[in-house]
This record gives structure tokens, C-alpha cells and sequence, in this order.
DNA sequence: TACTACACATAAGATACTAAGGTATTAGAC
DNA sequence: GTCTAATACCTTAGTATCTTATGTGTAGTA
């Protein structure tokens, strides 16, 4: 990669995890590594940004968790969408478009009179 | 406009006080109205990130600052983008395009094979 | 046997928001 | 004449979410 990995816009990452677990259940470990691949290395997910935002997104009600023995052979506990989750993931999809216009709207807007 | 005012994802207030300061001189009040008028109302700034932003962009010395007499003939500090924050602006705006893109990927992408 | 990758967790610190309040002036409505 | 809305600035307290650093333990491999 030509440049290091961006740090992380606060409030992103919420829908990062919800937008992973979206395609089946997961731990943390994994989702965070599914992250820094699908956005080739572009954004790094660090793990004390990861664990704290599970456990929010799990108390409310959006992930439910359980332990599993992992192919590897170790314990990891493994989040999976709820209902709630699913429609939150949607939903934040949806929002992250409409900032991302709006941003866009922005950079992009030719002042017609004076800024002042 | 549909929905109301979608609050700030943090740190992409700077990339639009430089970008709307690019179009030429302005104070506070301005660009924040600026800003919304630009993104159809989609994004507000509060005063109390507004004006915190500013001075911190100030110490940056990516602004420089004066107090005048707008037409309305009222007393305003305005603000214009010094060299650096001109460069800064080609550089966040740059980081902004990245960002996005990189969340694109991650929130299009399909998996090849698990996500554990 | 040492090191890397896996897998979880937490604490301290920084930062940049929101919400809420405050000051003061100007213009227009009533 | 007085009230209100818009203009223009500022600050504080509270909150959320990140970074950095540290800690625990296991499994595989060189």
C-alpha cells in the first residue's frame, strides 16, 4: 500500500461491524481483519477502538454473542446480527450515503454570490 | 428537506470551514451558513463546534484572522486561508476521497470465502 | 524454545463533538 | 417605543469514541 493506514472517522465504525456481521456471524478477531481486508488496508481497525464498540453494539441489542471453538481450535466469542441489527445496519448504510452527498455537495458547491 | 440535519461525523468540520474559506475571505457565521445552505441543509454546525474549530485551525496556522465591518455593519472576525492551509485543504480533501472510498469497498464488498 | 499469529480485554489520555447558556447589535414588525 | 428575529461572537459542561499502551493466554512453527 502506498500510504499507512487512515485512523478512523469517529462514527464509523459502527456500521463497518454491522455491515461485516451482515454476511454471517463472526468474533472480533475476524471481523476486524475482514475490515482491514475488504478496505485493502486502507483502514485498520485497532482492537481497543473493536472490543469497546462490540460490546455497545451488543448492549444494544443489535449483536448477540456466544462462545465458540473456532476452526483454529480457540475460544472466540462470536457476534451475530439481530433483527434490530439488521434494520440498524440498513439504516446506517442509508445515513452514510446521505453524508457522503452531503460532504460531496460541499467540496464540490460553486459559491453563486459572496461567501460574506 | 426530508429529514432533519444529520449531526457531524468528527473531524470532517475542518475539510469544510478550509474548503468554504478557498472560496475567499469570510467569518464565522457565514460559513457556518455557508455550509448549510451548500449541503441542502443536511449538515448544521453548531456554533459551540464552529467557533472552537476556528481558533484551533488559527493556532494551526492554517487561517489568519481580522476583525472588520461586514455590509451589514456588523463587527466580524473574518478569516483567510493562509498558504498552508490552502496545501491543507488539497490534503484533507484528498484524505476525505480516500476515506470514502475505502468505506465504499468495505460496505460493497462480498466475501470470497467466511468471515471467520 | 522462542517467536508469530490468534483471540480477548481494559485503562488512560486526547479530541471533537452536542447542548445549553451568555453578550451585544441591527432591522423590522407591531 | 418595544419586542422579536437575525446577525455575530464566545464559553462551559457533558459525552462519545477514538488512539496508545498494556495485559492475559493459546496454537503453531522455525
Amino acid at each position: 500500500m502506498a500510504h499507512p493506514p487512515m485512523t478512523l472517522l469517529k462514527g464509523t465504525l459502527d456500521v463497518l461491524i454491522l455491515k461485516t456481521l451482515g454476511w454471517g456471524p463472526s468474533h472480533g478477531y475476524a471481523i476486524s481483519r475482514w475490515i482491514q481486508q475488504s478496505t485493502g488496508d486502507e483502514l485498520q481497525i485497532e482492537e481497543g477502538a473493536l472490543y469497546p464498540a462490540l460490546r455497545r453494539l451488543e448492549e444494544k441489542g443489535l449483536l448477540e454473542s456466544a462462545w465458540q471453538t473456532t476452526p483454529t481450535g480457540r475460544e472466540a466469542k462470536v457476534y451475530t446480527l439481530t433483527a434490530a441489527g439488521r434494520r440498524q445496519l440498513k439504516a446506517e448504510v442509508t445515513a452514510w450515503s446521505r453524508y457522503v452527498s452531503a460532504m460531496t455537495r460541499a467540496l464540490e458547491a460553486r459559491p453563486t454570490g459572496a461567501i460574506a
